[in-house]
DNA sequence: TATGAATGAGTTTTCATTCAT
DNA sequence: CATGAATGAAAACTCATTCAT
């Protein structure tokens, strides 16, 4: 029965997505969650373990959407539907996608223990990467640098649209999708429209 | 004579950049800068415009280095200028490298007045988007869409070198580069290798 | 079916030995005696309850070592016996001498209700003083003056032992008890030695 | 200007004299001294320090009080004064007195920086015994012996006086040091009437 | 009777800000 | 202008005590 300590990890995660991880009070904690301050206490050895608790559970809970389907199809369907799992994510002003957004630059993020939990949480990605690689398609680049020219695009894209600076365009995410996707393609493989279009993504 | 307030400035730019902004108070920031804590009050109203003048500040400094002879050659010149820009920027642990990421994902970033204040530091790179189209070689779409795709790998690269979870590897990359450059033509308009090799780039 | 009371009683003692009366806290009480926190409120009205009773405690406990075997034989074997006793119990790191040290300084000690008790638990020395005065042999002062200048110097040896800042030499005390005896007896009564050595003491 | 330290020193002294260590609050301290919480900060870094320093600071005023005169006369003259040097400091309810006692019983007190420092507060006394065994008057004992057979039983005394559970009497007292001094000289040195008469302490 | 989760008042400590000098 | 001592509100954290189970 962690209702206690589920109500208090929803609470933080909903005061950080909103005001920050400056003005985070351990009182507003208590009072968001509706229990006495004391109470945390029972369930985190202190504030740092609290939001180092949270950090990983926001990061298990992007992995989840990220990674949602990643594993079925072709290589091609696999990176497509990853692509757009991210723009949607990002898209969404939910608490996990809100707070995630602040801890990521946070200093001491490139710590060893931070990088280990990162690493093996998003796998799933380094074993796509690493197939396409072995299949001859795609570029023979650092999973990194992978990410970066393919997928990176689509974290900021969601980002943006979330942001209010750029307006939402299906057309444009598909368009864009298939760049990234050619992107780390050695051969000039053109994204099949049906890949693109058959998916059971929910548009806005 | 704003020698006072350009030591304040400097103080607390190294501070965010070292500890970030939580652990940030008026008392450190006068020790580093070597003035009285009172004297700060002179120079700023309080702590938050502090902050927020320090946070244009060094979006002009990162804008002054992304931008640096962008004005200067072809759009492809220009275009590998600014992509290796914000890599090298992007690999410095320089101050303003550091604190910029510290307030790029803050809470109130989306709010108006920083909206036009960093479009407008960032409008060269607004010219250069709108000319590529103008000219029938960029795909039609936003301008943050053609960043997104083309300039933030540039911008996730610098970061992970800097972070080591990726090792610098020039050819790798002048190649990175290069597909970036490709996934904002229309046609497949391959980088001239001259434009990547005779640059004066410093790299590592 | 004192069996808790007794284990909190051990559990509370203990810790104030190691730790004092300072860092003492219900919850340790509870984890040391291996009850829970609120068991403790069954046997004792609150922690003061606590305290108060375990001070009592702990004086019938030094008590009963202090007066062993302190009726058998004549004034000076009994005057004997009461130092060492004294000295011995001192030197002891059990948590009963440890706590004690504790209570005795404490604002409140000279509260009547702890007057009164401490006199009836240490009746006996009285007695002892009364004879001895009775018969002549002892000087005409009060109790506690007696006290003072023959029993509160073995007091201080058996302290100042068990803190290492005094090496323990065993003639050195002995020389010290006859000294102390001579100071309250009238006439120049020198001890008799066999009543010094034919103890069945233990010596360190 | 130590104006507020000194302030902020008697006001701890205080509380500590009439409460105890255990009700001694930053809060309670501030309100008696007169200034803010945080102001104490300026001066001390924690409550550990305030403490250890006036633990300092008392064992000071204590030795003063206790060695007054200490150094002038004849060895009994000498050890007549410090003698009722303590008596008369003892009965005394002073903050220095009362928190005094607060103090020597804390664990950690046998730690090696406080017993350094207590040894050095007190080496006049050292000096004296050592003087006394030199000149073959004193028995070769250890100098802390020496102290608990003969110096022990003022302090007992003058609390006791303090505490009321023993009411002041000058002849009983004059006769108590009489027999103190004879307990560590090798001879019947019967104490000068004079030396004990003509002082100039201030009875009660 | 026993438990231990929950409470909330109280504790120590920090820190942005003010103001007399 | 500059200082830095002083402030006091607010932060993190503790803990004696209660009470539903």
């Amino acid at each position: 029965m962690d209702n206690k300590r589920e109500l208090i990890f929803k609470a933080t995660e909903k005061i950080i997505a909103s005001k920050g991880l400056q003005g985070l009070s351990m009182q507003q904690i208590a009072n968001e969650a509706g229990v006495a301050a004391g109470t945390i206490y029972r369930y985190f050895k202190d504030k740092d373990e609290l939001i180092g608790e949270l950090r990983k559970n926001v990061l298990r809970v992007v992995a989840s959407h990220i990674l949602k389907d990643s594993g079925e199809g072709t290589l091609e369907q696999r990176f497509i539907r990853v692509w757009f799992n991210i723009v949607d994510f990002g898209r969404q002003r939910t608490p996990a996608n809100l707070s995630y957004e602040q801890y990521i630059h946070l200093p001491g993020i490139d710590s060893d223990p931070h990088q280990t939990f990162e690493n093996a949480t998003f796998s799933e990605l380094h074993v796509l990467f690493e197939e396409g690689k072995d299949a001859g398609v795609f570029h023979s680049l650092q999973n990194k640098t992978l990410f970066a020219i393919s997928l990176e695009p689509a974290v900021a894209l969601g980002r943006n649209i979330r942001r209010g600076q750029l307006k939402y365009d299906k057309a444009e995410l598909e368009l864009a999708c298939s760049l990234c996707w050619q992107t780390i393609n050695k051969q000039d493989n053109q994204i099949k429209l049906s890949n693109l279009t058959n998916k059971e993504r929910s548009g806005q």
